[in-house]
DNA sequence: AAAAAATATTTGTATATACAACAATAACTC
DNA sequence: GAGTTATTGTTGTATATACAAATATTTTTT
């Protein structure tokens, strides 16, 4: 049934969950090679993009809570693709050699990502929904 | 930090979770003094509307998986607010009494979150972004 | 300098949800 | 009509996430 077919397509509660479990399908598709979660991904690229960043601002950039960030960093040192160090009440997250060589098939996959999102939605109306969801974003 | 500062500001994958997680936080709430989740209130209030609806059916109409329907069901039936039949393969869900006297509690909650998001988008921009939330539903 | 408040992170626990496998029944086909 | 396939619903299990409380450290106040 598509969405626009039930009683409760003005709902913006189920449209938005929706709307973010179909994401997250294609995210995880995107993803599939490297056996990490979306989420998993994004915070190995923002550490290989800021080695030693703070897990207090990965939740910050990831829009998660921090003990989500703790769980997420758990399962990836589990695997060797990072590795914490703690001085006082501060938490530094580094990856690991075997991250780094995964940093070529992280960008394809998030490229692959971005593309299968703008074909499913076209060209111009993927960009217009973004803004629309950056907005909402910020605004709610 | 607001989202549109972080790096991944331009992730659909964060944003349509971001909006999801901010717009379940809002109904939540509103839904607080019934002590149903979002989920329940709104399988509560289809079950009121069609009593003797399938299972099958209300997760089309609220795009969620079989196994979480009968899940939210289990739960609802604990509290005594609906009742299953089954004849065969099919299964029947009924409102109880108590949760017909519900009905207008409900109803109250559901337009105090219209209202909240409305309040906080704006009249015609939460329109709008409804109608951006639904198209990205049917294509995605 | 001691006490209090603030900050950063982790842990314990709970929830919503999904997927895959299963069970039961109905429908179809030959 | 017996065997196969499709439909419907439930269960077992796993995951991502959050909240609240705990811990450890730093900063501020007095």
């Amino acid at each position: 049934m598509k969405i626009s077919e039930s009683k409760y397509r003005s709902c913006p509660y189920f449209l938005a969950n929706a709307v973010a479990r179909k994401i997250e399908k294609l995210a995880t598709e995107a993803w599939k090679g490297t056996d990490l979660s979306p989420s998993h991904a994004y915070l190995l690229m923002l550490v290989l993009e800021e080695p030693g960043v703070q897990p207090g601002c990965i939740a910050d950039q990831l829009q998660l809570t921090p003990s989500t960030i703790t769980r997420l960093i758990e399962k990836l040192e589990e695997k060797k693709l990072v590795m914490r160090t703690t001085e006082g009440k501060l938490t530094n997250v580094y990856p690991t050699p075997k991250a780094k060589e995964m940093k070529a098939v992280l960008k394809e996959c998030s490229e692959e990502f971005y593309g299968q999102y703008t074909k499913m939605l076209g060209k111009d109306e993927s960009r217009q929904f973004m803004q629309s969801l950056m907005k909402m974003a910020d605004k709610l």
